[in-house]
DNA sequence: AAAAATTAATTAATATGTTAACTAAGTTAT
DNA sequence: ATAACTTAGTTAACATATTAATTAATTTTT
């Protein structure tokens, strides 16, 4: 049985598309002290509001381990708040404050411009098409 | 300035399909004692025959510092050989052994079921397209 | 040829990925 | 109502990601 060469295996395609897509990206991130997984949950609770930490994780794609302690950073760093759900003592609800707010706004300028002359090169139409894609791949499960 | 939604931003559109696609495979490796990037690096390391470091690292697209663990690791496992590069004493010089060649042609057959599953669901044209595209991403740099 | 600059690999330090084990809260079954 | 089960979150342990600093070998400059 040969092997689908690794040129053509999904996973490693994946893998190097997004290593490209976030090589710059990165770059913005650390130039604001924030990692690029605390910049996913930050924007994903920025964008949905109040979440509880099993939604965020998985909006965010961080497992569970990962969020305890990015949540403890970002806690730490007046970004989000973080309490016990009064209707389920089990869950936590996470919401984030204002300089967690202002964080978002000012990187996300400097991110955009990446992300257009990315989408410039590539090619609106492409990139569209490719992000359609990958939803797809998504609803497999 | 608005952020892009999170559901269209494409970092993290690559990476939740790339996690329904290997979350499957990562339990057939997991039967088999290998991580996925040691799978991933001497996946790479066997399709090529002898490599230095720094291809691998690039090909598999893991950093030199992992690449230095996971050599030991597989090194300890006898499922590569690492050698220095007589030409260029600062080049370490790696190829696959027996062992390591015996787990690709193990593991392979479980996950090519998993991976046509995939694509029969999928589809193989928009699978092919995908791969197309996400090429296409990789060769913007 | 010796000094300066470059390159490949390793080591160090911190953050995250991953699975497993654990705790606490809630739900279901008897 | 209590025991069994399930669920959410945390902690633990190990592997990897990421950047920075270090070491050793090679190449370029002077």
């Amino acid at each position: 049985m040969q092997p689908i060469k690794t040129d053509r295996a999904l996973p490693l395609a994946l893998l190097r598309a997004r290593e490209t897509v976030m090589s710059p990206i990165r770059k913005v991130l650390q130039a604001h002290d924030v990692t690029d997984q605390q910049w996913r949950v930050l924007r994903v609770l920025h964008e949905n509001g109040l979440m509880d930490a099993k939604e965020l994780a998985k909006s965010a794609c961080v497992l569970a381990p990962s969020l305890t302690r990015i949540i403890k950073h970002l806690e730490q760093s007046n970004m989000l708040t973080r309490r016990v759900d009064v209707k389920d003592g089990r869950r936590i609800l996470l919401q984030a404050l204002p300089l967690g707010t202002q964080l978002i706004e000012s990187v996300t300028p400097e991110v955009q411009v990446i992300y257009q002359g990315l989408s410039d090169k590539y090619g609106a139409q492409k990139m569209s098409d490719l992000l359609d894609l990958l939803h797809d791949v998504v609803e497999l499960n």
